[in-house]
DNA sequence: TTGTATGCGTTATCAG
DNA sequence: CTGATAACGCATACAA
């Protein structure tokens, strides 16, 4: 690949000459209109592509933002890194894509990576749960944008109240009839997770009860262990739950309402009653790249304040059909 | 962040011995072991971290691998990429996610841009069809893997044997007694839509057809075209359109067979009778890892040559209640 | 065993 | 208006 040092010998000119034409702008205006145009055309044959490295070892700015989440297999994850990649794109961010697979260990490792790789900002999904753990292993003034669960301190963060979110899936369950739930939680070190399975806790008699990953094969687990009980509903802290109990009903024999956070693919098509408290996806993922560009903006820093939005509930028809005790 | 110049400093030694000592292995090896000891408790306390910009620079070697897709949204996609993310990971690479929307003046775009930011290679879901027009594009040099979409000329790719898939699910079907079918295509540039498409369409009589972008929404819109014509099945070219198709269908009236290509969430549960032809992503995802680093190696270079796998069948309770004309 | 010097491709400062 | 020259942080060939 040509350098600037390949343009400048080609045109007779000094490697500042070529980079100051070339980087466009003020600077550029300050070559001779005939010298700009030879170098330019220049560059144009040879094919010359800026070293990007090189110039990010110079700038020290990879134009580079990762974005770290717990699983970008869940389909939840999938549509927001499509979104948060397209707009970092538009405006001129490439994104670094790491997985922590909800494991500690594997999160640490990429915290101290990341920021030797250079990047400009990090948006995270966290497991970690304290500022001071966070500070410890990343550089004080990287930007970085906590997303999805919040971490006291930590202005820059966008996420759902999953108290408006979790009370919204419990009033509809109530007005259903629902007395007593059987409960499928995800990680309880998760605040996401653990707050809606608080709040549920508090508001129905919980009759049982599985914890684990929040993985469709926890959700199976859980319906096995669900079978003798007698629920009026089951809980799900999150979608993958709630489709792995879904993935176990082969036959539909009198079954328990399904309550649960985010969407169920096809749900309004199930033969089973499901409730579903979503989270505002599209909203989440603008609001994080909003707070991650006006970090990265040198100018005027607005102050770091949480975005919080709130969750919808959404039903589908076969909940309509049927009312507990009724 | 220190640098090993500081570290120097410290130590009183020069900046190629605390090179050689933190390089680890052999070169570390030649040095006595107390200025080692020596370098590397100083390293510790000041908590250095090799900064991976520069290392980049002087060994052109980035350890970042790009992956480019055309929608990380589609859950597929977002299977692939977390098995790729995690075994590149194991392996000590990163992964720079890109999402072409389908788009090939975005593919294109991706394409100029990856090779300055320095990607070690490329992991790619081609829209572009030639091998000539790629290499117009790209280093001739770059480690490259063509994902799913063979190209004419190009050894290292990955991908199903479309015949096979596209004839196990129509043997499927016509054993279900199908004759007529409709059909929502995917884009015909693109050679798995085409070639489903085509196949079906040798197998039966095609009575209806939409095409548009593989998104839910031209499933969708195929649904209302479908509703006057009275199809044995409806066949979709990927799980998208297939999805798509189905959120249109709120209530069952004598439901369609649907035909689709990879999995569909919840299809066991759904009353609609499915047949999927899935592909093997697991595999898919292990052979484009392996094909990379297979360039990856300075040392024996195996010949390039594509891995072809095969897709199964995989239907619903639902598709085995009914069967057609019997 | 260790230090010196060079270069990777840029940007930026400082002369002229 | 333009050209040397010095970083950026690291790896490495060559000396000592």
């Amino acid at each position: 690949m040509p350098t600037l040092q390949d343009i400048a010998n080609q045109t007779r000119t000094s490697i500042s000459t070529v980079s100051r034409v070339l980087a466009g702008g003020p600077s550029a205006r300050r070559i001779s209109h005939a010298t700009r145009q030879r170098v330019m055309e220049a560059a144009r044959v040879a094919g010359y592509r800026p070293n990007l490295i090189a110039r990010s070892l110079r700038t020290r700015k990879s134009h580079t933002i990762a974005l770290l989440v717990s699983d970008i297999a869940n389909p939840w994850f999938g549509q927001m890194a499509r979104l948060i990649e397209q707009s970092l794109h538009r405006h001129g961010y490439s994104l670094m894509l790491c997985n922590s697979g909800e494991e500690l260990a594997s999160e640490v490792e990429y915290l101290q990576l990341l920021p030797q790789k250079g990047i400009d900002g990090l948006i995270f999904v966290p497991l970690t749960r304290t500022k001071k753990a966070l500070m410890e292993i990343l550089p004080a003034n990287l930007p970085l944008v906590v997303l999805d669960r919040p971490i006291a301190g930590i202005g820059w963060s966008v996420y759902t109240d999953q108290d408006q979110s979790a009370h919204l899936l419990c009033d509809i369950l109530e007005n259903h009839g629902v007395k007593t739930i059987a409960l499928a939680a995800g990680p309880q070190q998760i605040v996401t997770h653990r707050r809606r399975a608080e709040i549920c806790a508090e508001r129905f008699k919980v009759i049982a009860r599985v914890d684990g990953p929040a993985q469709r094969e926890t959700g199976r687990m859980a319906f096995v262990k669900f079978l003798n009980v007698r629920p009026d509903a089951i809980v799900c802290t999150n979608n993958f739950l709630g489709q792995g109990i879904l993935d176990s009903m082969t036959e539909v024999e009198q079954p328990a309402l399904i309550g649960c956070f985010d969407e169920i693919p096809m749900m309004h098509l199930l033969p089973i009653p499901i409730v579903c408290s979503v989270q505002d996806v599209p909203m989440l993922a603008e609001g994080c790249v909003n707070q991650m560009l006006a970090q990265l903006q040198p100018q005027p820093q607005t102050s770091p304040k949480p975005i919080v939005l709130t969750s919808r509930a959404v039903t589908n028809p076969a909940f309509h059909r049927g009312r507990i005790n009724s």
